[in-house]
DNA sequence: CTTGACCCTGTACTATAGTACAGAGTGTAT
DNA sequence: ATACACTCTGTACTATAGTACAGGGTCAAG
């Protein structure tokens, strides 16, 4: 089986190398295999793993956030209706993330437009129109 | 015109009383006009600015990009092209957000699907499908 | 057989975004 | 007039998410 160092995992993933470390350490990822010194051996699933973490972070989720994601992972120990109840209140939280965002693009297209107009008005378009929602 | 104050602030916005003074050192928000005795009269668009920055922050975004996406208010001090590619580049990061999240809402309801199929096989949907993407 | 590039552990430092507290002044309610 | 709730400033502490470094071991090339 293909196996991968630290420095080559980080590499790929594009992480800095002691962050694989800060990774095992939150249980991000599982203890890796070792060889027989104790070097650490990734596997592709890490690599996966690791992109995983790396784009929902850009995504806005914490590391926390981000470990819940990661355990609705099936386990046979659990029961469908506990995995189905979390990924549920996942995506929930998702949608009302893409439904700011989509509300936040209209703002920004609006100041693209009145821009290219050229109504300078000295009013601020993001804050008339984004202001409004308490509970996102 | 009607003010608050910094206490009233913090409790129609549902933040610590603190990060108002916070956010003003970190110039998020303009200093606010002071009493006689030197407390802080804040307005209906320090309440608005400061729905802005929590609404953006649940997106993801930093208190540096909040910054700039505050900065587009268009000043007539700027040219209008310059407030155009800046707004255009802001635009671009949120429309790559919600790619993303488009693509985590896909790989949520796959695995609620295959959840209510009860064909738990032990795969990690989420990682599968999630994995990817090197650039978000 | 040593030199350089890698690996190990533990610990310390950094940036971001707050949050709390001390010591002092203010404002009003009884 | 004195409590109490609020304000001010400055400074210190916290959590999150890394990032760096010291002191040592490993390994492959020359």
């Amino acid at each position: 089986m293909e196996t991968m160092t630290r420095s080559e995992l980080a590499k790929e993933c594009g992480v800095n190398i002691e962050s694989l470390r800060f990774y095992e350490k939150r249980r991000l990822i599982d203890p890796p295999k070792r060889s027989e010194v104790g070097y650490r051996l990734y596997s592709r699933e890490d690599a996966a793993r690791i992109r995983f973490i790396q784009n929902a972070k850009k995504l806005g989720f914490t590391l926390n956030e981000i470990m819940e994601l990661l355990k609705l992972r099936v386990k046979k120990t659990e029961s469908c209706e506990s995995v189905l109840a979390k990924t549920q209140t996942k995506l929930d939280e998702v949608e009302q993330k893409i439904k700011g965002l989509k509300s936040m693009k209209k703002v920004l297209k609006q100041m693209i437009h009145q821009c290219q107009e050229a109504t300078l008005t000295g009013d601020c378009p993001i804050l008339c129109s984004f202001e409004s929602g308490r509970e996102l």
